[in-house]
DNA sequence: GAAAGTATGTTGTAATTACAACGTTTTGGG
DNA sequence: CCCAAAACGTTGTAATTACAACATACTTTC
């Protein structure tokens, strides 16, 4: 098993190669091949499978009844997937997960984490909370910003964000014009529409990726 | 300080009250009273506190610099608040935590989570972990069902996901309209509208909160 | 620096949603 | 059982958004 992908993630910051090949063995690391398209989990499974991506990428998709497919997450090379259905052994997954292409992934047994030294699992723990914390404070941060019926709320919503964070009234976003219109659910068009209206009426100045507020 | 409400809280889970009253000194506890209206927290501070309300309710709230407010949260006895922020000491909070009604908060220093034995460290970790799992789960299918632009896509990620977990095409919801609605980001009376029409187009069953997909 | 490609802004129309107003059904007391 | 209150469904109109089509500006490459 190719271990520098996994060295190289998140939940083993901080750890050396040999404790890495030791959790491994402990947490019955199993290394599993697909090929593309096949379905590596379906929705209503349950799994305490911590998954990590060490070759290609899978795609975590809903398939409703009424035949229409959504991808919801593209996950590539050296991260991870399942991480809540994992740590929540009681709930079933609500998504599938499919192979977008040949790929390698590695099961890791949460269940195993009780059987592991109370320092080591410490360590592991903390790491996984960082990864779920971030992971919530991006969701949260996106379900506040689209939360407003209109658009020029949502616009508001995200520029204040971004003000705050930057300790600024002036600052730069890392989202271009479609991004950000992806990013607060709008058309593009729109988005640009009432930008432009919104500099009219006084309360922004901006070019590109520079916002001001007024 | 009265440890009976931390003591049935999912954060301390597991543990009794000697060990509870031992992890409240470790981890620096310090009870403080609130007046009504008095701000705990405004946007930009940074905190390692885990904020956890024994009396009274706080909310949590954006105040943007056009002078709108939006309430975020109501945190009620017994609840928490500020989990990402403690748990991730260099991001600054987006948000204000405002008294809403004379109240109580014990502060825990989560920077002092490093001094804790391995044990009752990984404990707490564990019961963190799960809570934010959780949130994270919640959050997820949140930002998924309210993901598509029209009304009758967002019903029908909702419904899709409650047919999955309940094991059936048949079920109850936990929702009455006014609540789908404000969970969908959709108008009350657009939701039933459509409802209407899902069940016109063959699509659905439903009476009240009952549902059946056909 | 011209050409091609990409990103952004503008506009008009069709489609969708918000909102208010009102009728109907359900629920919970008395 | 009746009444009042709440929840739900329906409808019409005003407001907003989606979408397409096109104009403009900026970038990259040769």
């Amino acid at each position: 098993m190719d271990i520098s992908v996994l060295h190289n993630s998140i939940l083993f910051k901080g750890f050396d190669d040999t404790e890495i090949s030791e959790l491994l063995k402990a947490l019955n690391a199993a290394e599993k091949k697909y090929k593309k398209g096949t379905m590596i989990f379906s929705s209503g499974e349950i799994t305490d499978k911590l998954c990590f991506v060490t070759a290609g990428s899978v795609t975590v998709e809903s398939n409703d009844m009424w035949g229409n497919r959504t991808i919801l997450n593209l996950v590539g090379e050296g991260q991870f997937f399942a991480e809540s259905y994992a740590l929540l052994p009681d709930v079933p997954m609500l998504v599938d997960v499919c192979a977008a292409v040949d790929c390698t992934v590695v099961f890791l047994s949460m269940k195993s984490l009780a059987d592991l030294n109370d320092t080591i699992r410490a360590r592991l723990l903390a790491n996984l909370l960082t990864i779920t914390t971030r992971k919530n404070l991006h969701l949260s941060s996106r379900s506040f910003h689209t939360a407003p019926r209109q658009v020029r709320g949502r616009i508001m919503a995200y520029l204040n964000t971004e003000s705050v964070q930057k300790h600024s009234r002036e600052f730069d976003i890392h989202f271009d014009r479609q991004q950000l219109a992806d990013y607060l659910n709008v058309e593009r068009s729109v988005l640009s529409n009432e930008l432009s209206k919104m500099q009219r009426d006084g309360l922004i100045r901006c070019r590109k990726n520079h916002f001001e507020i007024i």
